[in-house]
DNA sequence: CACTATTATATCGTGCACGATTTTATTTCA
DNA sequence: TGAAATAAAATCGTGCACGATATAATAGTG
């Protein structure tokens, strides 16, 4: 049988399930502040800076507008952010933090730490891991 | 701001959005051969050996049953696989393929170096990665 | 031998993730 | 200026992914 063919070979296949292994470190975490992994993501885009529009966020975090507006809206419906058409361009839609999203930035600030407790990964890993999976990224992109 | 809040401060961002855009690039080239990424691995599990039972098929994929039910419903739908409850123990679902589903494997020998040319990687980081990602995932589990 | 625990699979509900298409607004340029 | 092109979001359909729960069969035990 072609050695390639098995799943012992494969490359994609531990990213794909390191992945997923991340997120579901993240689950519990998460949950104690009620939000999912890819809402997190979000959230740290605009925390960083707001208001951004969709397609910014979107950019940002590889995710196509097909999963960036259902997103947006249980965000908006949970009451992290708002949503406001552009008085410019009446395309556009603005995507804000409510004051609970501020808020939530407080909570979130032990998120990281207990993270790489859970995971059990010395800084080292961290750090060569990093690095390679972005040179990776930028070259399959 | 919190620096380690930043999306640019994250490690497992990358990770994610690695493994998405693996996927990405074998959406078009198992199109070809009508599967998706997680079908294909579960292919790839049984070419190896089969029959097998599902929670075998899972462990291995680190799928959990509420996944990989369904998942092999819809590969049994295509005609890839065949389920048969075990006479020794009626719980027991063994997977089997298909003689469709064994010829796909033919089919699939070009995909590991179409996958290696669309995602234009070297051999040394491919393999420097698969080193490293392992080892974290066996940490983390 | 019943009764409880365990095991294997299935089911259900929610939330991504993406391609394809649609809708509406703005821009371009003949 | 008005038709065609482009751009920003939204919508639709399909397929994961996972926790929680349910169902049914087998194993263990007093």
């Amino acid at each position: 049988m072609d050695d390639e063919l098995k799943l012992k070979s494969q490359v994609c296949f531990p990213v794909y399930a390191l992945s997923r292994e991340i997120v579901n470190v993240y689950r519990p975490i998460l949950d104690e502040i009620d939000i999912t992994y890819p809402q997190y993501l979000v959230m740290m885009v605009l925390w960083e800076n707001e208001p951004q529009q969709v397609n910014e966020i979107g950019d940002k975090l590889n995710l196509d507008n097909g999963t960036i507006t259902p997103l947006l809206k249980r965000m908006a419906a949970k009451g992290l952010i708002s949503r406001k058409r552009s008085s410019n361009d009446e395309r556009v839609v603005e995507i804000s933090l409510t004051e609970q999203g501020k808020l939530l930035q407080t909570k979130a600030a032990v998120v990281p730490q207990k993270v790489v407790e859970a995971m059990g990964i010395t800084p080292e890993d961290l750090k060569q891991l990093k690095e390679l999976v972005i040179k990776i990224l930028n070259r399959a992109k």
